[in-house]
DNA sequence: CATCTAATTTTACGCGCGTAAAAAAATGTG
DNA sequence: CACATTTTTTTACGCGCGTAAAATTAGATG
């Protein structure tokens, strides 16, 4: 049963018995008090609930503990769920996470940024659009900010990035799809909006001529992040197009592409499948979350999301808490594990 | 080309010839002032590109500019996809929209309420998690701060609701399934995590007795928002359990169960679909984003987004505009559209 | 118990802006 | 142009907290 409510840090000294300053050390850092006094302040706390005010906290503290989180796409559960990770890593480290989602904009990434800074964050954690990314303006930005970037590298922005081995996974995956079938044709988007998939695109091509394979691609024309509908217009063309052999292998770019894919097959009355009687294999890229939903199931190559999140806010913090910018821009890649299911 | 930086409202007052009062006046509504006024501020503002303290003006303001926003879970689509609506709605009305989510936990739910208070926001819409939720502390965050429920109605609480018309929606679908083939099952959770789940249930049961017919229940033991998972196991069970009829057609209480049946379905060699040579008809609710892609696509009822999300934030803007609570709680509820497409 | 060190208290100022009140200036009106 | 009205300027204070410096106190050590 709370008293009378508390209205600031100086009323909160008088009911305390504690020294604002020394009240405002405890709040910044606990254990920068002796251990007598934090136990005497916490008590203090139980009873009265108060907390200091936010706005006040941040106007005068040079760093905030705001750590902005902005992705390119958060109806994308693979974001989402990445995001996820990341909002409870930080909330876990003690700072408070912010959350943006691009919605696939350009201008949307930018006024997110411009939102961020206005908050002045400690830092930020930045999965950018990629190709269509206003580059000048991300520059400027990660030149102000501490900010790690993850997922999408862009040139040589921000003090790190942390992302997916893409040359060892779609390596794993065309070793795998040679030994139990035919090799793959590649299919991708003409003009990814995503980094990822160029890097995916150049490590087929290596991984294929190292094997002394043909590659061979299926570039579907389209734009945005409508990825299934992409998938889906783009196999239906290929289908009566003759470019696909029998029981020919399909590699996506990524899982969303093929859920496109399958969905297209289907319609088309194709079997996909590992089984004699299959028309097609179907295999994927990122164990999105309903890759294994799909029918059949998709083979696909997983990305480590936990171990991605925590090294890029790991990156971050080192910043952050030593108080100066990275003097080299590191990059760490995770590779993932191959996720063999029905579909190829 | 900015000449020196400018620091605070002060030097920039100086810059551009116009008292700082004033100043504070324009940033805080530039219809305020003068239009000649405003030219000048804009002009200078222009060639300065200062921008007022975001912390320093919310310490001193009683009302922010912020807007929460908190739903249950975002990884999953549907969320994502009314977030995202209620982010650029928002935005548009001069609002700053803060996302966060309880990523199903109640404990989560409740220390996003408390770090949303912290903020001191305008308004909240608040997408509870439902019957897990803490119902003591919700109402109590309800009552400090001016709140719209969305999506999930819990008794009284909050100034208003928005919602999705349940009862209408399955009756449109039991209706389409009963002129196009045998009267449905209901499939769900035997305890769902959503007060939708339970006017489903509720509706279908009513429908149903006005058709005459007998309704019948599949009721799946399970918890949390794993639901194609659920949905998977569930139908396992039923497809081997024999509640099932020849050719039987399953409602289920929402897309992401659908999602779950339709993969047992495709494991079991069950044929989806309206045709005569299929085993079993599904159909799920919601127009979830992937349901479109499953094969064969799932028939369904669509929820109204866009309206929902409008309307919830006109509600919630009409009490931070007017300043004071709603006297009365108003719930609206927005009727959806069938989907109908291969799966029933 | 004397001594040293680390922690706390006292005192005081500053952060950037909101805002109130009175004075001054700009605008509108006949 | 005199007057009333609206807008802006001047002046001043307050918000809640960070933080620096000096004085004081508590705790540790021998």
């Amino acid at each position: 049963m709370a008293t009378s409510r508390i209205r600031n840090m100086e009323e909160f000294a008088v009911v305390s018995g504690i020294s604002r300053p020394t009240l405002s050390k405890y709040f910044n850092d606990p254990d920068s008090v002796r251990r007598s006094t934090r136990d005497r302040i916490e008590a203090a706390l139980a009873r009265h609930d108060y907390r200091p005010n936010i706005y006040a906290i941040n106007q005068n503290r040079r760093l905030t503990k705001n750590i902005g989180i902005v992705v390119p796409y958060l109806a994308d559960p693979f974001f989402a769920e990445i995001a996820r990770n990341l909002e409870t890593l930080c909330l876990d480290a003690g700072f408070r996470p912010i959350l943006q989602s691009s919605h696939g904009e350009p201008a949307t990434e930018v006024s997110n940024l411009d939102g961020l800074r206005a908050i002045k964050p400690a830092g930020v954690l930045l999965a950018p659009l990629g190709r269509a990314s206003e580059k000048q303006q991300l520059a400027e930005f990660c030149n102000s900010v501490p900010t790690v970037l993850f997922d999408s590298n862009i040139d040589e922005l921000g003090d790190a990035f942390v992302g997916h081995d893409n040359l060892k996974s779609i390596g794993l995956m065309v070793d795998y799809l040679c030994e139990t079938g035919g090799p793959p044709v590649f299919f991708e988007m003409d003009r990814p909006t995503n980094p990822n998939a160029y890097n995916r695109r150049r490590s087929y091509g290596q991984v294929m001529t190292a094997k002394g394979l043909e590659p061979r691609y299926i570039q579907v024309e389209g734009d945005g992040w409508d990825f299934e509908a992409i998938g889906y217009r783009g196999a239906m063309r290929a289908f009566t197009s003759g470019v696909l052999g029998d029981r020919d292998t399909i590699l996506c770019s990524n899982d969303r592409l093929a859920i496109g894919v399958l969905s297209a097959a289907y319609d088309s009355g194709l079997r996909v499948g590992c089984d004699a009687d299959c028309d097609l294999r179907v295999a994927g890229h990122d164990d999105h979350p309903f890759s294994q939903y799909t029918c059949p199931r998709l083979t696909t190559v997983s990305q480590n999301y936990g171990a991605i999140a925590e090294s890029a806010l790991d990156a971050l913090l080192s910043m952050v808490e030593s108080g100066h910018r990275a003097t080299e821009r590191h990059s760490v890649l995770y590779v993932g594990n191959l996720v063999p299911r029905g579909s190829a």
